[in-house]
DNA sequence: TTTTTGTATTCAAGTTTTTGAATACAAAAA
DNA sequence: TTTTTGTATTCAAAAACTTGAATACAAAAA
């Protein structure tokens, strides 16, 4: 489980409210590797809080509740590094659309080939977001350090990821349409 | 939410135990692109029973727990053709190694690398294993039946994403020498 | 000026998933 | 012959995740 140690790795770069947690996991690069809804971020910032990995700072707020500024204590960069000493495994695949290749026969190929298309636009579509993401570390790949390299490649995974996505979608569709024309369907 | 689904449309193409559909998700297709344990498929299972959406047959064994083959029934087939045609959502990331690059500066570059040669390692096997379980429909590409087709595809995905990572894995490790090397660390 | 969007946190219920275990027999391996 | 592996099901607790909502103010857009 990495909700928790996600969360501490934002952390360890810079101080954020749990406003600023949840929009990385939704925006940012967080989006690119981990998900996680806002109220699970808050849950997690508590609970962190409570094992003292980290701390917070109140900040008033006019009439409304406090702002909390966390911050990752030196007990929560102990936790992170060991976490980070230990081999990751890889996750599970969960994946709609391989249940509908196990269950295609039951409707026609025209429904798998739109479903195929919406899905390879909605990849190519992420395709661009996540390169421009890239944009500032993919300009100066000869003279970043390895802090910022990292995050270059972690970008990098995603964007593979989605393109072949894309890829995959493409092979499909042309595997339907020659299977399709071949059997005269 | 696709467990569900997932057992439906497994009992879709033949009649399957509690037992034998959790190997199928441990061990055959459906570890391709959906994960779940033993114990989930067994709950799953009862409630999809009680739901109308399959039946079963109880076959004594001698001593022990009735064997229960379970078969979809007609209401089944409606809802999982109904869910076939909904539109289907990306699955979300959760990557572990993502939230390493996130930290990275944490440790050195070598724990680093030496976990992305462990899941390149890790990926390569799983290439094999996959391409195992293509082998009869690629040799017999030309003359496939859709539905033996969807089953190729979605192989190919799950060919195609451990692929990916080895490339990656590669990129990463190849960068990071390189930085290293320009850096003189 | 009213509405929408953005900032900011919290509560609560429900579902899903994980983890760990107990039971029981047959067949194969050591 | 004993142990391990494979077949086969069930129970239960805990952790994680989803869904839906309430509160409250500021700033920007309509």
């Amino acid at each position: 489980m990495a909700l928790k140690h996600t969360i501490l790795a934002f952390l360890s770069r810079q101080s954020l409210s749990g406003y600023e947690v949840a929009k990385e996991f939704a925006e940012g690069f967080g989006s690119c590797f981990w998900k996680a809804s806002q109220q699970q971020v808050y849950a997690e910032l508590a609970k962190l809080e409570q094992q003292g990995n980290v701390s917070y700072e109140a900040i008033p707020q006019s009439g409304r509740l406090d702002k909390k500024i966390y911050s990752i204590t030196d007990l929560g960069k102990k936790e992170l590094t060991e976490w980070l000493t230990k081999p990751s495994e890889p996750t599970a695949i969960r994946e709609d659309l391989g249940v509908m290749g196990l269950a295609g026969h039951l409707v026609t190929h025209q429904v798998i080939t739109r479903e195929v298309e919406r899905r390879r636009q909605l990849h190519a579509g992420m395709v661009v977001q996540v390169k421009m993401m890239d944009e500032y570390f993919a300009h100066n790949l000869e003279s970043l350090e390895l802090k910022d390299l990292y995050m270059h490649l972690i970008i990098r995974r995603a964007i593979r990821y989605q393109e072949d996505w894309v890829g995959w979608c493409d092979e499909v569709l042309e595997a339907i349409a020659q299977t399709v024309k071949a059997k005269k369907l």
